[in-house]
DNA sequence: TCTGGGGTCCTAGGACCC
DNA sequence: TCTGGGGTCCTAGGACCC
């Protein structure tokens, strides 16, 4: 089983960590020059504040309902955020940060029978040593652990849900939206119902191959795991592979100078998240956008691209390359309303990466040095994976492609051929084709 | 008047190699 | 008039997430 813990409203609860008088009040924090609302508290929330929504249109709400409305202060969220990772982590070694304010818990290790009580344990310990209230929600595969989770918010009032495979969940997948499931959105949700898939129970049932045809392989892992299997694994991504800084501005800024100013800043503070994750960068991207909000105004969104002679994590280097970037992006007579910056290519300095961590992209199933899944591939490759299948006692799904006549097909095999090769360069079997042609 | 910021992954198809 | 077959690497653009 998987676990989904989220903290409740989560700018919110830091926020009343420090200020308990704000607790059972409606509160909302606010984004960057206080433009929108990003975080709302459940009093804020039945009150009709919608998340993202613009300050200025619920200024009379606001002060007639006495919100407290807070600006955001990143640096205390991310303190608060790791005080209940750490929380976690004592009670569940193996565990993935999602985000600022999520974690999915590897809960294989626990007894199912009494996973439950052992899920109220933690959010009861998490609250006490953090002062933030989480929702857990447990389920056989992250998808469905991220929905119990919505059921935990929504339905129980502890905090916990658990959802095994069951008729009850059939009854709850019939129910609910497509865009309530993890990864579907408005278009994808969209291209679903073109072809009858209404909610998420009709996806459940679906021919695989078709949903990915339609939304690629993700929405095809969708299937799966909606049906139990489990196709996504925990992963321990530390380092970034992209760095950005940007910010809009107060007002609009139509001079070379200020642009160039709030470019520095931005390329300092990105150059200090670069050294701190220990990685050097490759390429620069500097980008610009007047504001697209006014559209009687001449309109200019423009980004541009330099690569640095040697990977590095110097701001004077990075900054003087930025700032080659704006003199060519830079068009008088424009009001700017942004301007950001995106460290690309990075490399890790120090190379830990070891020869037994395989892990194949563009698949069902991902193959780690955990054997936590197995790899997908075409039926040719069918019976090399069964036989490995039969050694390593794990389960397998199939995705057929067969015949090299068109382009793409062609490319499919490709790939196959690809993920074949990063599996058997695994340290359980042979890099050797002709041993492993032999076995099929 | 005012409208956030920071990420990842997948695909098709082009360039290029033998 | 015909115009192989196999392969790698890269990129832009389009999705999605918090």
């Amino acid at each position: 089983m998987y676990g989904l813990v989220d903290c409740n409203n989560f700018y919110v609860s830091c926020e009343r960590v420090f200020n308990p008088l704000l607790r059972n009040k409606p509160v909302v924090v606010l984004s960057n020059n206080d433009g929108c609302i990003i975080a709302r508290s459940n009093e804020a929330k039945s009150l009709g504040i919608p998340m993202g929504a613009p300050l200025h249109l619920y200024k009379t709400l606001i002060e007639k309902n006495k919100i407290f409305i807070y600006s955001s202060n990143y640096t205390l969220y991310g303190d608060m955020s790791s005080r209940v990772m750490s929380s976690l982590n004592y009670f569940v070694p193996d565990m993935e940060i999602y985000s600022i304010d999520e974690a999915f818990l590897d809960l294989r290790k626990f007894n199912e029978k009494t996973i439950s009580d052992k899920m109220f344990e933690i959010r009861q310990f998490v609250y006490q040593w953090t002062g933030i209230p989480v929702s857990i929600g447990v389920g056989p595969t992250k998808t469905l652990a991220k929905l119990a989770n919505k059921m935990a918010k929504k339905h129980s009032p502890k905090g916990v849900y658990v959802l095994t495979m069951s008729e009850h969940l059939r009854n709850i997948l019939s129910e609910i939206k497509l865009e309530d499931i993890w990864g579907i959105s408005k278009g994808w949700a969209n291209r679903l119902k073109s072809i009858g898939i209404n909610n998420p129970f009709e996806l459940q049932q679906s021919d695989p191959r078709q949903i990915r045809k339609l939304v690629s392989v993700v929405g095809e892992r969708m299937v799966y795991e909606l049906r139990g299997n489990s196709c996504l694994s925990l992963e321990n991504i530390v380092d970034k592979k992209s760095i950005t800084v940007s910010r809009s501005f107060g007002h609009m800024i139509d001079d070379k100078y200020n642009l160039k100013q709030a470019l520095a800043n931005h390329v300092a503070r990105a150059a200090e998240k670069l050294r701190s994750q220990d990685s050097l960068c490759g390429e620069i991207c500097v980008f610009i956008n007047t504001n697209r909000f006014r559209k009687k105004d001449l309109q200019y969104n423009n980004s541009g691209i330099l690569p640095f002679d040697d990977l590095t994590d110097n701001t004077n280097i990075i900054m003087k390359k930025a700032f080659k970037v704006l003199d060519r992006l830079y068009r008088p007579n424009y009001n700017y309303k942004k301007i950001g910056v995106i460290l690309l290519d990075l490399k890790q300095r120090k190379k830990d990466v070891t020869n037994n961590d395989y892990i194949i992209q563009d698949n069902l199933f991902t193959y780690n040095k955990n054997h936590k899944n197995i790899a997908n591939t075409s039926d040719i490759h069918m019976k090399i994976l069964d036989d490995i299948n039969t050694k390593m006692g794990k389960m397998t799904l199939f995705y057929g492609s067969q015949g090299v006549v068109k382009h793409s097909e062609r490319k499919q095999i490709e790939k196959d051929k690809w993920r074949m090769r990063s599996f058997y360069r695994s340290p359980f079997y042979t890099t050797n084709w002709a041993d492993i042609l032999r076995v099929s």
